[in-house]
RNA sequence: GGGCGGUUAGCUCAGCUGGCCAGAGCGCCUCGCUUACACCGAGGAGGCCGGGGGUUCGAAGCCCUCACCGCCCACCA
């Protein structure tokens, strides 16, 4: 009861967030528990990779997650959000290599087992201190089940997955072209490639005619370092300048190899010259119709990048660059060279260490893709999963559409070892457990493929793998399907489609009911945020500057906005305020409870005018919050939350029903605490530690909020009369404060005569909140007042009639128009009644 | 080359399926330290709702078109 004397008047985040995460974790309030009967509500984390900080995707996305797990609790479920984090195989492996780099050393020199230690190491100490800052977030994730990928017991899903896809006759290994890293040293997914613009010299060359003495064809290349391993030259079928030069050859310059001309559709006309130097070790494109023309292949390049061509000892061994320069040389001392022109085009650069990719021929595992897709399209088409906005199922469905079978396998040291087995007698197979003899002729002699896999393959499997899959767990049954999966665009296609597609594959559902892509922020100025630009920003340093409160609000209310938002400090400063209001708020009602037990809510037959008017507006704003969670629209519900209680509850109400409270009238008491509560309550999900901190303030012992029932909205309190009249008093009110600031009148003072009866509940009100006399007579004419029929009198000389000029004229204005739209015979007979009779 | 978003007050953004004088936060101007809050209160200024057509009784919202900005996808060397 006398809580508030401890209340400063500003609130104080950081006091106040320290102590709430400890004890909600102590009162084990995050943790689920798979036998509950209530109906289960799950989130499995998008984990974070163990390289990075905390930034601000992790802050929306985090903040969403924690909004849904925490509003679904207060409505009854059992809720399971679950922390994890991913061993991110390649971006680990940079990592560590930078640091030994550091050192002066490499990670040959220290060997793969030093290394793999250090990893271990690495993982450990890092991994854990990068999810818990989402502790910082108030995150209520149950960090009982923590999980990372490389835990043995996830190792053993991984394998499992990749034995059912082995068995399904779905893996298969290969020559295959792909995008090498020549520094990862290994191959990379499509979608791990990123595309620049690079500005580049376009060549063209001379390439002689065996069969017709004197005649060439030229063909046009950025790449002319690649020609070395050049087996075939193409030109479109349906082109009639190179008609004539199909089936016979094509003499590749410096190098002398006879080279088939072809004729295939790939080539574009308008390209160049038309004409293309096909070098299918080199270039996707060039592979296939390589493929199709059965054109040699050669391999001119070291997995390094430097080049291999052991009969051209002039380029052996040169790096890309240097060759490319060596051949242009020769080829303009040769005369080959016909033009050179500047070129503009994308040029593809590894995801994770920005080196520029080459296609390479290598051998790798690749995984069928067609069949998930198709179930995945399938389940979308269902409605098995819902996208929020909704315009992503596309990019997902385009992606899967066009779907490619997936290289799963990596040239790394760190990541998931592929469990494929070969023994002595050349038998392979993959197996689950580590076999100790071959499955076919029990040879023991066995050897495990060296390759890892993708990261993303031990990604796809979260939602289920986390909870025990392959074993049949209780958590399992009870938690999947999970039902959010919320996270950023840039990996639809890189983890949530694949998670899909394996849900389905494995467990024979969606692995979840609704997917919330967040927005991306900018910064202040539209910059990409980057590390690698160094504008990237910390969202605990905003956390320390404004608190916790403030950020998850804030990131509330764009995360799920259409579009990208630039990063704009104020509005989290905003939002700072906006807890400090909600804490003067509290400390107002508290003050003005007394000592009494106060009954909640009040007897409708004590309820005021006023009263009833902030209980319906209170109604309303129950139902936009749930909306707005329901709906995937957060901002609707904070900013509804924000505006009633700012505006309707403080503003209006507080300040309304301050004498009341002074007097002890239970009704105002009731109603202030009654709002309050369910206020705080309505905030939590948003704004977890002000809310509970103000909450525990309230009189009698309470629980935690999390554990609170979420406010139902209740007809019984709808008033749309009271909403109508007190909207026509804050007009009234309005009016009259604009009037005498306009006059230059003091504040308070005055007097007011109602031309209509109001009854005296408004006359009250308007005489507090106006700080007016109200009377039967004035002394003299006084203004009219235009929002309700009365006329008003200031303290001053005279009053300045155009003072409400502008008022007037926007009443006339107004009032015009109705007119015209009401003389308009089209308007009355086309407008709906209510439009119409809304213009009455 | 395809596809998708965006362009609303000085700044950052709301405006759902077309219908109250187009809103909020911040900033700006004028007042006010009245016993919840100066992290505050009261008032105010400020917008051809990117340009141009069209549909409609009525458009920021729908259709067409143009111009920028951004994102995703894509094997034109």
């Amino acid at each position: 009861m006398s809580q508030n004397h401890a209340m400063s008047t500003a609130y104080d985040p950081q006091a106040v967030e320290a102590r709430w995460y400890a004890r909600w974790e102590e009162a084990q309030l995050f943790l689920a528990d798979a036998r509950s009967p209530r109906p289960k509500y799950s989130i499995a984390v998008p984990p974070p990779n163990v390289t990075g900080e905390l930034h601000m995707g992790h802050a929306l996305g985090g903040t969403l997650q924690d909004t849904w797990a925490r509003y679904r609790r207060m409505t009854g479920y059992e809720v399971l959000w679950l922390p994890g984090t991913d061993h991110a195989a390649i971006a680990t492996q940079n990592v560590i290599e930078r640091q030994l780099a550091a050192e002066g050393m490499t990670k040959e020199q220290l060997g793969r087992p030093a290394f793999e230690a250090r990893v271990e190491e690495w993982y450990t100490t890092v991994g854990e201190t990068i999810i818990s800052q989402f502790r910082d977030l108030g995150a209520s994730l149950d960090w009982s089940r923590l999980r990372f990928t490389m835990d043995p017991a996830y190792v053993r899903a991984v394998r499992t997955a990749f034995v059912r896809f082995w068995e399904k006759g779905w893996l298969y290994r290969g020559p295959r072209i792909v995008n090498w890293c020549p520094r990862c040293l290994s191959a990379i997914s499509d979608l791990e490639v990123v595309w620049e613009e690079h500005h580049d010299t376009l060549y063209f060359i001379r390439y002689p005619v065996e069969e017709l003495s004197g005649e060439g064809v030229v063909i046009a290349t950025v790449r002319p370092e690649t020609m070395l391993a050049d087996t075939g030259v193409a030109v479109h079928p349906a082109d009639p300048r190179y008609r004539h030069l199909v089936g016979s050859h094509a003499i590749l310059p410096l190098v002398g190899r006879r080279l088939p001309i072809v004729a295939d559709e790939a080539v574009e006309r308008e390209f160049g010259t038309g004409a293309l130097k096909v070098t299918p070790g080199h270039d996707p494109m060039d592979w296939e119709i390589g493929q199709r023309h059965g054109l040699d292949l050669i391999n001119g390049m070291h997995l390094d990048g430097r080049m291999n061509v052991p009969d051209l000892p002039a380029y052996d061994g040169l790096p890309g660059v240097e060759a490319r320069g060596l051949v242009v040389r020769d080829l303009e001392a040769g005369g080959f060279l016909v033009k050179t022109e500047p070129y503009v085009h994308q040029v593809g650069h590894c995801d994770r260490c920005g080196s520029v990719i080459e296609p390479l021929i290598s051998e790798q595992w690749f995984l069928r893709m067609g069949p998930m897709a198709e179930a995945a399209i399938a389940a979308s088409e269902r409605g098995e999963v819902r996208w929020h906005p909704e315009r992503y199922e596309r990019t997902y469905l385009d992606w899967l559409r066009g779907i490619r079978d997936w290289c799963v396998s990596r040239q790394l040291w760190l990541g998931h070892r592929i469990p494929v087995y070969t023994c002595a007698n050349g038998h392979r197979f993959a197996s689950v457990d580590e076999p100790a003899a071959c499955v076919e002729c029990g040879s023991r002699q066995l050897e495990q493929d060296p390759d890892v896999l993708d990261t993303w393959f031990s990604s796809a499997l979260w939602p289920f793998a986390t909870l025990g899959w392959p074993e049949d767990t209780d958590d399992l049954r009870a938690f999947y399907p999970t039902d959010l999966n919320a996270t950023a665009r840039e990996i639809i296609n890189l983890w949530v489609s694949r998670m899909i597609m394996t849900g389905i594959e494995f467990m024979g559902r969606v692995p979840f009911a609704d997917v919330a892509i967040h927005c991306v922020v900018q910064t202040a100025d539209g910059q990409r945020m980057s590390k690698s630009k160094g504008n990237t920003l910390d969202p605990r340093d905003m956390i320390r500057k404004y608190g916790v409160d403030a950020v998850r609000a804030w990131a509330a209310s764009v995360a799920m906005s259409g579009q990208d938002v630039r990063f704009d400090e104020t509005r989290i400063e905003g939002f700072k305020r906006f807890a400090n209001k909600l804490w003067n708020a509290t400390r107002l009602v508290l003050n003005g409870l007394g000592e009494d037990p106060v009954p909640v809510p009040a007897p409708d037959a004590d309820l005021r005018l006023i009263d009833r008017w902030i209980l319906s507006r209170l109604q309303a704003t129950i139902r936009g919050a749930g909306r707005g969670i329901e709906d995937y629209l957060p901002q609707v519900s904070i900013n509804g939350l924000y505006d009633f209680a700012w505006h309707d509850f403080c503003d209006w109400y507080l300040e309304a029903v301050k004498p009341r409270l002074r007097d002890a009238d239970p009704a105002a008491r009731a109603v202030s605490l009654h709002v309050l509560d369910v206020l705080l309550r309505l905030l939590h999900p948003f704004m977890p530690f002000v809310t509970e901190e103000l909450w525990h303030r309230l009189p009698d012992e309470r629980d935690f909020l999390i554990r609170s029932p979420w406010p139902e909205a209740s007809d019984r309190f709808d008033a749309p009369e009271a909403e109508a009249s007190i909207a026509r008093l804050i007009a009234m009110v309005d009016e009259i404060r604009r009037i005498r600031q306009a006059a230059g009148a003091p504040r308070r003072g005055g007097r007011l005569r109602f031309e209509q009866p109001v009854g005296p509940e408004i006359a009250e009100l308007a005489a507090d909140l106006a700080a007016v006399q109200v009377v039967d007579e004035l002394a003299g004419p006084g203004v009219a007042l235009t929002e309700l029929p009365a006329r008003l009198e200031l303290p001053v000389a005279e009053v300045d009639h155009s003072a409400n000029a502008a008022a007037r004229k926007r009443l006339e204005d107004d009032l015009a128009r109705a007119r015209a739209k009401l003389s308009n015979q089209e308007f009355l007979d086309r407008a709906p009644a209510a439009v119409v009779e809304k213009e009455r």
